[in-house]
DNA sequence: AAATTTACGGAACGCTTATTCCGTTTTTTA
DNA sequence: TAAAAAACGGAATAAGCGTTCCGTAAATTT
């Protein structure tokens, strides 16, 4: 039948999503996008219908990706605080493992295109429940067992840690380097401590 | 001698900028320019030579712009903290005045441009700079009053804020209301408490 | 009032963009 | 082995882009 495909679709978006990321929707063109990922013309528009989808796509993908070590939390044997002081550093060493890319794409996807894309908007938002909902087990876990305080409701500090985890990756990008922004996650877990 | 100008330079990088803001640099036209400012497509190109350096100009504007409201606060005659409080509602009015709008100008350069382009990644690393001094000074005299507590140093707290502004910023690029917000700027201030 | 200096309107240029289309190659089934 | 189905390479298209240029209008000084 069909010649068989000769790249992995995976792959493609992972490359896509590194362009989209240092180089915004707009910033990326699409022989960009054909250098970076070895394809040919034809076989991505046969693929993925026009740039717009493959963004999309890559931004899907970017997400499950960037989500993936918060699952390996998810399973580790430690208490709530625990976790969240996990995914804090672990944003952090992700943030700082490669200065020269350009912060975090849903959030650049969030200043870009959140307005003007309502496809885009819809996976932000998602994003957003999705953590939100997770810190927020940990949070009510973490104040179950008295490490966590309970001035606020769990979902008031899931809300503010997802928050100050935003501000970091802008921070990043703002010039701030590893100590100010591990500073600043001390701070911020401090005060749910 | 000449004929005079047809036009405010403020104005047109106050309007100027707002396109920017709500399409970012590179979704932005010479056309969307002309269109929002008014001006001829010669105008545009005799006072800022081009569209790079009428970016810069815009953001150069948006940001001492947007450093007023501060230079209230700091006259006003209240406590350190108070002021902090102030400046976060401030940040909080200005981001859910006009929901059409695409978040704030600073943080949608950060996010596209830091890495690509030196001049704007000055402009917002000093934009950092100025904001965090600004709050280092309020956290020092709140912390002197005994309204602000001495877990961590001024600097620490002012860095952690200013986080916070940002993570502000993007979260309602992201879905989230005032509500949301408010429940955040607290979390935050009470961890300076 | 004439000369000079600048602002402005709009056509024009050349390059880049996203997308389409066609012809060829490759592989598998019948 | 012939037919079918999909992948691929690359030329072609048309629209949009930033920028330049020129002719005209306007206003101030001498």
């Amino acid at each position: 039948m069909p010649k068989t495909k000769q790249f992995n679709k995976e792959e493609v978006l992972d490359k896509a999503s590194v362009i989209f990321q240092s180089k915004g929707y707009n910033g990326t063109s699409i022989d960009d996008l054909l250098h970076a990922t070895g394809l040919s013309r034809s076989s991505l528009y046969d693929t993925f219908q026009d740039k717009h989808n493959l963004y999309l796509e890559a931004l899907n993908y970017y997400k499950s990706k960037s989500t993936h070590p918060f699952e390996q939390i998810k399973t580790k044997n430690v208490n709530g605080l625990k976790k969240i002081e996990l995914l804090m550093s672990g944003v952090i060493d992700h943030i700082t493992a490669s200065p020269d890319t350009n912060g975090c794409l849903m959030v650049n996807a969030a200043a870009e295109m959140s307005k003007q894309c309502k496809e885009t908007s819809n996976v932000i938002c998602n994003a957003k429940k999705d953590m939100e909902m997770m810190m927020d087990e940990w949070v009510k876990m973490g104040q179950e067992e008295g490490l966590i305080n309970l001035k606020q409701s769990s979902k008031a500090y899931s809300m503010f840690l997802y928050n100050t985890i935003c501000g970091l990756r802008v921070m990043s990008q703002s010039g701030a380097d590893k100590k100010e922004l591990e500073s600043i996650a001390k701070v911020a877990l401090q005060s749910i401590k």
